[in-house]
RNA sequence: GCCGGGAUGGCGGAAUUGGUAGACGCACACGACUCAAAAUCGUGCGGAGUAAUCCAUGAGAGUUCAAUUCUCUCUCCCGGCACCA
């Protein structure tokens, strides 16, 4: 449609770059037209130049420690997601350096994982050459939208300096007893060929593929983070996390109190164990609704009760066994009623711990770690048939990847690795005979659990990280990410850092202090962004078309930041109109001698007020709103001062950097916009004479202005004698009036 | 089933210690500029009515001088957990 906007218009009209008059009373100067082309990448040049966005290990400032989650590099490019979640990281960062801090705002790459693999088993590439290129063509999609990362700090999970020390924390897992290997059964995904954790599980499929999962029993390394299940969840209350992210960790978490209570030999487990009284059966965990022919007493009523299997009583939680009370549990209600089973409606109430001890159980499992595929941290352990299981010792860390020819795992799920005998066959580090190595990798959450620590000082060749960095650094001050990652990521880093701390390796107990989640991008029309629908939004398109200021300022505007929300493709030319206003609101600035703002005084004060609110709740949505408010109200005005036009820009800097240091620059800034300092509102607005709203039986009708220092007596005779007010009295005297100071006046009749 | 979050113009959304509902933006309409179009600028824009005014925040009740905001009941939507004893 013809009609439409098209966004090729506007660039097509790029080289032009004719001038055109600003015939504006109070001053006329000549205005280029805005062109983010022209101006981003260069500004983004000459910041990574000036290394002004990198981070001190030693500062007399204050730190603060800002992160988002690393991206995995898939093939697929950066998605407008990330965007999201980076750019309003970006806001805080940006806004903490000018307001004196100095901030850690790092990023790096997750890039050990099953689509790389399978990317290379199709092609019969490398992994490593296309996380290379993947990584590559991220960081320069990264770099174009000018976000404010400290580029010298970035980090590979893939890079051998780097997954040296992962292993190096896996070996302390297995030094401590908390890594093990289990003939568990196991998720298993026919289809990618790999074991999954219960958390990647999602309604019996796998999370990736959407294959069923199978069960399959399997020698697996395990990670006993149910031990530090009591801290995962008591912790919680001290950090600063969405209510909605804690329950949702807690549910996964799943503790409950409760009791073990004999029945002869057999042990249930209750909540309930005050309904005793009323258990008429007791039911194990069963394949099939059977009963089994044998009877046991209940402690309690010393009655034979019948002992029955069923399928709704689970192996794995409690002890795969309980006692059926159906006059107070409904699912013991429709089992006895099925079955015929004794219902005893009225029965004594027992004490907590009358028949049986307390215990706590978790629904939370032991982590599945090992995967049987290529494209992941070699688990660094030797199996030796003298001595067993043998830790390939520090020195020798890092373990390296072999390069192989082929990734495909074997039919049975073996890891590639056991085909290549120059990696397997390896002496015993213990005794010298023959043993074989370890030939399964860590999961792909594994180098995402410690990467915010790694941070602090990536460079280090002796230690993960040093104590004096951690100290600095730790906690990280606000992490925001995904929904997703709640109960995977979020947990296991929490449990790594939990069993670093009690190592003394790590200075705080919990990472992370406050954790804030951003609203997934759909497309238009509400659909899940994906590859195969075709609507998935590049946001390269939309940088060449717009400017990465345009692509910022849209993502943070279109919606609450929480909230998931729909591209609109139309919707984008309301914040690049607004950055071309600003940009020709330049053109009316005028050099006063005045310290602060001589015009639109009141929405002035009320936006540095409300930019520096928002942006600290997320509400990036109504900060943009109120700047674009602000200027407006300017654009209203002959002439601005310079002072003020600066005060602006740097309110609007944090979420359009580059437009902003532009214009900082040609409005004779010496040192960057985004070091220079905050704006502070520069007085609260306390004028003489004040509306006060008129209500006539809770309808507006009117509004009245009273000295600031009214009494009530004052506002309720003002607002009488008014003649509008006093047709609506029709001459009765009113039965109530109410006045709330400085706001409203009500008067009933 | 249980837990959590929602429902406001044509659209995205503002407004909550209860105080003029619809900020800001998109779309749309009209006007200015132009040979014309685009862009830009100006004006309008919940519904009814010439107007005064009335009605309107998913539905219904309640509390209050005053309810999008608080309470109760119901409908629908989204997210999480799901025989967890």
């Amino acid at each position: 449609m013809a009609k439409e906007y098209d966004p090729k218009n506007i660039e097509g009209k790029w080289p032009a770059r004719h001038r055109y008059a600003q015939a504006l009373a109070g001053g006329q100067k000549e205005v280029d037209e805005y062109n983010p082309q022209k101006i981003e990448k260069r500004w983004q040049d000459h910041w990574e130049k000036s290394g002004i966005y990198q981070a001190e290990d030693d500062s007399k400032k204050p730190k603060y420690y800002a992160l988002v989650e690393f991206p995995y590099p898939s093939g697929d490019g950066l998605h407008v997601g990330h965007v999201r979640s980076y750019t309003a990281m970006d806001i805080v960062s940006r806004k903490r350096r000018m307001e004196g801090f100095n901030v850690l705002y790092p990023i790096g790459w997750d890039a050990f994982g099953l689509p790389t693999e399978n990317y290379a088993i199709k092609t019969g590439r490398q992994p490593r050459e296309i996380t290379k290129e993947n990584t590559d063509t991220f960081r320069q999609q990264l770099k174009s939208l000018g976000l404010s990362f400290d580029w010298s700090r970035e980090i590979n999970t893939t890079d051998p300096k780097y997954y040296k020390w992962t292993q190096w924390i896996f070996l302390k897992f297995l030094e401590k007893g908390l890594a093990y290997k289990a003939k568990i059964p196991i998720n298993w995904c026919p289809k990618d060929k790999i074991g999954l954790a219960n958390e990647e599980v999602v309604d019996g499929h796998c999370e990736r593929c959407g294959t069923p999962v199978e069960q399959k029993e399997k020698e697996q390394w395990m990670l006993a983070i149910t031990k530090y299940a009591d801290r995962l969840y008591d912790d919680l209350d001290t950090v600063d996390y969405p209510n909605r992210v804690k329950i949702q960790q807690k549910n996964w978490i799943g503790r409950s109190e409760g009791v073990l209570i004999k029945f002869d030999d057999i042990e249930i487990f209750t909540t309930r164990p005050d309904t005793i009284f009323g258990a008429t059966f007791v039911v194990i965990a069963g394949k099939e609704d059977k009963f089994t022919g044998r009877f046991v007493t209940n402690p309690a009523t010393k009655e034979k009760i019948p002992v029955w299997e069923a399928e709704y009583v689970m192996s794995d939680y409690g002890t795969g066994a309980i006692m059926g009370v159906p006059a107070d549990d409904e699912r013991d209600m429709v089992f006895a009623k099925k079955y015929d089973l004794p219902i005893v409606g009225e029965y004594k109430k027992a004490g907590f711990e009358d028949f049986g001890r307390k215990v706590t159980k978790y629904k939370l499992r032991d982590w599945v770690f090992s995967r049987q595929r290529y494209w992941g941290e070699p688990i660094p352990v030797i199996h030796c048939g003298k001595c067993g299981v043998v830790p390939v010792p520090e020195k020798d860390l890092p373990v390296e990847l072999p390069k192989v020819e082929k990734y495909e795992p074997g039919p049975d799920g073996e890891s590639p690795l056991a085909n290549i005998p120059e990696f397997v066959n390896t002496p015993c580090l213990r005794c010298g005979g023959p043993a074989r190595r370890e030939t399964d990798v860590m999961p792909n959450w594994a180098g995402s659990s410690w990467y915010f620590l790694r941070y602090c000082d990536h460079e280090n060749e002796k230690e993960f990280a040093s104590m004096q960095n951690l100290k600095y650094w730790m906690q990280v001050d606000w992490y925001n990410g995904g929904m997703e990652h709640t109960v995977l990521h979020l947990l296991y880093s929490r449990f790594w850092n939990k069993f670093l701390y009690d190592l003394k390796l790590v200075s705080t107990s919990e990472p992370y202090k406050k954790r804030t989640s951003h609203g997934l991008i759909l497309a238009e029309g509400g659909e899940k962004m994906s590859k195969s629908k075709g609507n998935v939004v590049n946001p390269d398109t939309i940088v060449k078309q717009f400017g990465a200021d345009t692509l910022r300022l849209y993502e943070m505007f279109m919606g609450p930041f929480e909230q998931a929300i729909a591209w609109s493709e139309d919707a984008l030319v309301g914040p690049r109109r607004f950055l071309e206003r600003v940009w020709k609101l330049s053109g009316k600035t005028k050099e006063l001698f005045t310290p602060y703002a001589m015009i639109c005084q009141d929405v002035f004060e009320k936006t540095v007020e409300k930019v520096s609110d928002d942006i600290e709740k997320m509400a990036f949505n109504t900060a943009i709103s109120q700047l674009m408010i602000c200027s407006n109200a300017l654009a209203k005005e002959d002439f601005i001062p310079t002072n003020d036009f600066k005060r602006f820009l740097q309110l609007l800097a944090p979420f359009a950097p580059h437009i902003t240091e532009e214009l900082w620059q040609l409005m004779g800034g010496k040192d960057s916009i985004h070091n220079s300092k905050w704006p502070k509102a520069n007085w609260v607005s306390n004028p003489m004479f004040i509306d006060i709203s008129v209500q006539i039986n809770g309808k507006y009708r009117g509004v009245i202005m009273v000295k600031n220092i009214a009494t009530e007596e004052e506002v309720k005779n003002t607002a009488l004698s008014l003649p509008e007010i006093q047709k609506w009295l029709n001459g009765k005297e009113p039965k109530k009036v109410i006045v709330v100071p400085r706001k409203i006046i009500s008067i009933v009749t």
